[in-house]
RNA sequence: GGAGAGGUGACCGAGUGGUCGAUGGUGCACGCCUGGAAAGCGUGUGUGGCGCAAGUCACCGAGGGUUCGAAUCCCUCCCUCUCCGCCA
């Protein structure tokens, strides 16, 4: 949610921002609301305090014993007019409400202008695609082959968009799980294992809602959602709360799967571990002071980037543009990997600075002394695990079919190099 | 799932229809006292909306209702605890 002073005082920077991104969200509606809405309050808010004065007069002269019908009846009429224009309030806030939270994040000064995807900006590269020799197959042939992936089988059991995980093929997703955990430790960020359901509150507190809901999925009679992402659960830990000045920053991290719907991309990676219902993910959330955000998100972006380095993955950095950028976030890191079975970079990691967009949202503030203020939320993927290993057999091939196991995770497979028939 | 008891400010805890946004205590902050500290004494100490401000309104788990007036009464929902049942 936007700060509703900077439409108040500052229109035309809300209108640009909304301009570089592409939307066209009509806000003829606000002043008019924001107008009527004040007005409302003080209306109702003048006749509440009369009626508060006036009713501690009825009880008076009940004490005193004289018969206060006369004033009740009138009292009764101000009660009267008090419900018609609270319940005229309640629907004006309702409307704006409803316009603010439809309202994207104001960018960030750093973040290019542009259109869409192809406007994003590489901002650094990392590792050089092989040079292979031989003939080199994507992830689908080779786990299929190895006999780690089972699509056929995933489909049986649920559908499309789903994948049964075998043998070393599971072992190497739960090694991937736990080294990126292992890395992020040391990283300094507090292992957290929450919950993968989630009620409309949380949804709303880090702004899948109302934007994304056909996007998730919903527990059919409840108000309960699988988790989009750990962000969800892992941000409104700290919703409606204030946090001490001093803890400042508060990092955490979460493995979940994750779930996605994906209503909108039918057809879209349809090959592969690339596009799944359901991922498994390690997020960073992170908690910081205003004037650090900046700062954090680069340390952030570079946590990241540690497990693609370790694992021995070419990958990029591209800053979204204004046009590409999700609806909460004012910057945005993609890391792409390298995936030779495409021959090209995908995303495995997303790094956002929401700056205080999500915590006005979620009520989550600092309190130091006196002073107080709205925090600054990130988070970032570190990393998507299901591509990670789409990336790990796909870099990492040789030319029998086989799999070398990079030596930053070979612990995790209980000393095994490569993965073969 | 069944039966019962509860949810009040940072925390504990009073309050069952009216000067209660809420007694008291603890904690915290500041001041006095002290060589310094503890103790003691004094003062202060919630969030949010509206307002230039003075101020005012709202909030006692959430939402509705009754009433001139609700933390207090009624209804629905959520959560916690105890016992029983069931289960990993």
């Amino acid at each position: 949610m936007i700060d509703v002073n900077i439409l108040r005082n500052d229109f035309d920077a809300v209108k640009k921002m909304l301009t570089d991104r592409g939307s066209s969200i009509d806000l003829t509606a606000f002043s008019d609301l924001d107008s009527k809405r004040r007005q409302l309050i003080t209306d109702s808010d003048k006749l509440k305090s009369e009626r508060k004065s006036t009713s501690k007069q009825i009880g008076m002269m009940i004490g005193k014993g004289e018969d206060p019908a006369e004033i009740k009846a009138r009292v009764a009429k101000m009660g009267d007019r008090i419900k018609e224009m609270d319940s005229e309030l309640a629907q004006t806030e309702e409307e704006l409400n409803d316009l603010l939270a439809g309202i994207p994040n104001i960018l960030h000064d750093t973040t290019p202008i542009g259109a869409g995807e192809d406007d994003n900006v590489e901002v650094d590269r990392w590792g050089t695609p092989r040079d292979f020799g031989f003939e080199i197959k994507d992830h689908v042939d080779l786990g299929t082959a190895l006999n780690i992936l089972d699509f056929e089988t995933a489909a049986k059991l649920t559908g499309a968009r789903f994948a049964l995980l075998r043998g070393d093929g599971a072992r190497l997703e739960r090694a991937l799980i736990n080294f990126m955990i292992d890395v992020h430790t040391e990283q300094g960020y507090e292992e957290v294992l929450p919950p993968f359901i989630v009620n409309g509150d949380s949804m709303y507190g880090t702004g899948q809602f109302p934007k994304m809901k056909e996007d998730v999925f919903k527990l059919e009679g409840l108000n309960y959602y699988l988790i989009p992402t750990a962000e969800v659960p892992v941000t409104n830990i700290h919703r409606n709360e204030f946090i001490e000045e001093a803890r400042l920053p508060v990092y955490y991290q979460a493995f979940t799967p994750c779930f996605r719907s994906e209503a909108g991309a039918h057809g879209r990676d349809t090959r592969g571990l690339i596009r799944q219902h359901q991922f498994n993910k390690v997020e960073l959330v992170k908690f910081v002071h205003p004037e650090e955000s900046d700062k954090e998100l680069e340390k952030l972006r570079n946590d990241a980037e540690e497990i693609l380095k370790r694992l021995e993955l070419p990958y990029r950095v591209m800053a979204l543009c204004s046009g590409d950028i999700s609806f909460a976030a004012a910057k945005c890191y993609d890391l792409e990997v390298w995936l030779p079975g495409q021959g090209k970079y995908r995303e495995i990691s997303s790094c956002s600075n929401f700056r205080d967009f999500q915590a006005r949202r979620a009520r989550i503030r600092y309190k130091g002394g006196k002073k107080k203020g709205l925090v600054h939320t990130l988070n970032g993927s570190g990393l998507a695990v299901g591509r990670t290993l789409v990336a790990l057999l796909e870099n990492h091939q040789q030319s029998d079919g086989s799999i070398q196991i990079p030596e930053a995770l070979r612990p995790y497979m209980n000393g095994k190099e490569t993965i073969s028939k």
